[in-house]
DNA sequence: TATGAATGAGCCTTCATTCAT
DNA sequence: AATGAATGAAGGCTCATTCAT
């Protein structure tokens, strides 16, 4: 009897937990074509085969759901790549196994990338859900940079704040995955290529010190 | 009579002008605070000092206004840019000054700039009109990455396509001017300057064959 | 001095007349298009060539030109039916006169007499307006009825009152003519004759006491 | 359970009927009293004892509402009337009950009936809609009017067209209906009588081929 | 527990009407 | 006296959210 009646808490759990995922993948798939607010309950709940009341059973509120929602895509992406700098590679194998494990990711999940992207450029709570990969892309990237420049006894430096310049490396990151989202010929081994050779080569030349001027201050 | 004819049409041909610019400037102040759907008709006409039928003796519809605003915008934000790159300059001046001028536009106006961001993530005609900034700085790197490349005598090259480099980088300039947006206290020239090496260098690297390759293919 | 003061006066009032004029025909053009609500002021200061506060400077407001424009049907229709009917003339000229009139006019006035139709099916003021036509012939014909009847030494008969086969027959000249209008390959002459035949025949035969009863009134 | 389940379905059904038939009803109600234009959805919402969303769930818009309402007038009145003459009946008796129907229905629904007469002075498909009943009995007595003359051997006649006396009898019925509509205290058999009168002897009279002329044609 | 049906609140849009010139 | 421009008030429609079954 207990085994029974544990199993069939387990089975309601296991089909809640169902029930939640299907709504998330219908609600990531209504965010992304529609946005916040064009995306309606309606449609979500049809999409997901539920009915809209079901939907307010899991989730407080549209605003709710939306949050769940990117919070779920921050996880999905975030993940993948910080999974990918495993502490016993060099930086320069840290670098391009995190392009790949984003290029990767983006493409397996384009719907919660999209979310996530349109979300970044929102207010508040949203916004920040939205911008979490950007952040833990960035956070990455000013730790290699931090570090391979202390590797090879450089403090300082004439850009003594990297932190602008690992969110201006993400940026180009995700401008390139957006030009690559919207042509799917392309192949992706190009465009982590692409990518690698943008950052490795700024990157080595920002550390090692290569730094551009300009003219009047070239003068002395 | 003639003249004073003249110039009471002048004045309310100007004072047409006047109404149309702050209806604008009221609608980019509440649509780059809210978001297009957020923003109310009620709002804008409040923050312009009119009332709600004004702005659709100016315009269409919500969508016109909003359409409007976002050309508006383009065009602020885009000929500035466009004016930079005079010619005659060098490629190296030119992006300079391109720099310049960008980081200019944006620091000055911030919610024309904002704006265009939030509906570049949108779908359909306002999408384009959000992106036409984005477009056009692209296409003028790109310009320059030919151009450069052409004079010093290399043709093709590893990165035969230099359509998503530019993206990339103009991702990269986006994102570095979202980020500084956020931080008022960052001097003006601190970003130029980051974007400038940013870009320069990597271009550099590119546009001479110096080129970033994986483990397995630096084997041959 | 004196007949120059009169004159520039009479040429204002007659400037006055005419732009009433020019304000009631256009009026009466759009109500006839559209119908009181579809109706707007707009349109119908664009039709007449002045602007809308001109509208208010001659009507009190949109019900009053309305109102005008009923009121001017009313007449333009009525006079001549009323005229028509000759107190010289037999009651079969004069009922004949009158059926000419009221073919002739609605050909005529078609807008004035659609309006007047439209207006009929309102409420209240508009509602009386409108059926001043109407009305009238009813008025016409019922005194056509007693007079002819007292001439007969016909007293009370079967239909004592004969006010709502007044209505009858004058709604069936209507009716005739709303068919007609929509049919203009039609003559006159035809539209006319059928109607004379039916108001005639009719009024013969009730005024005559040849009366129809039903089966089980026969009996007795 | 089956059983218990259609029931529930079968319940649901008729509640949504009865619903949908209550927002009718109070849709015929304050058309009738306001017209298209003046009703709101709101005071129609509040007629129903719903709230106004409930109207647009039903029905797709204001004026979808309207042409189901004009659609239910033309059907609710209609039906009646083409019952009653049965093709068994004579032609004399198939008028009879006709009028007694019209008269019936026309105070049974007077709201009904308003509101079709006011579409029907409108344009285009409230027209249509509006004008069912009119059409249907015009055609009716086209009918009568066609086999009469056929069972007495008349061809031609000389009223060869009689489809516009057709519309100048049912123009008849209406003002008469009209008329009577307006004042409750005329018994009904009065009503029909003189109807019936009218028709019944204008009829014969024309299909029996007793024509009036004017003075001019009757010289030959 | 899941659903069909309902609602309150809000927003875009229009138009008769009136100033300021 | 005439006009361009402005406004207040109202109506149609939608949608996130919640009952009653």
């Amino acid at each position: 009897m207990q085994a029974a009646t544990v199993t069939a808490q387990e089975r309601r759990r296991l089909r809640r937990e169902e029930r939640v995922g299907r709504v998330l993948d219908a609600a990531v798939s209504v965010f992304a074509e529609r946005g916040f607010h064009d995306a309606s309950m309606d449609e979500i709940a049809d999409h997901a085969g539920v009915s809209k009341p079901v939907l307010y059973t899991h989730f407080e509120s549209k605003d709710g759901l939306y949050a769940a929602t990117l919070r779920r895509a921050g996880q999905l992406l975030t993940e993948r790549v910080r999974a990918s700098a495993a502490p016993d590679l060099s930086a320069e194998q840290r670098m391009w196994a995190g392009i790949l494990a984003f290029v990767d990711v983006v493409s397996e999940h384009r719907d919660w990338w999209i979310v996530a992207r349109k979300a970044a450029m929102g207010e508040g709570e949203f916004a920040d859900l939205g911008r979490q990969m950007h952040d833990e892309m960035a956070e990455l990237l000013r730790g290699l940079f931090v570090e391979t420049a202390a590797q090879r006894g450089i403090v300082g430096g004439a850009l003594s704040d990297v932190e602008p310049l690992a969110h201006a490396f993400v940026g180009a990151c995700e401008a390139m995955a957006l030009w690559w989202v919207e042509r799917p010929g392309v192949p992706k081994g190009t465009v982590a290529m692409n990518l690698m050779n943008l950052m490795w080569m700024g990157f080595g030349d920002l550390v090692e010190g290569r730094l551009w001027l300009p003219a009047e201050a070239r003068r002395t």
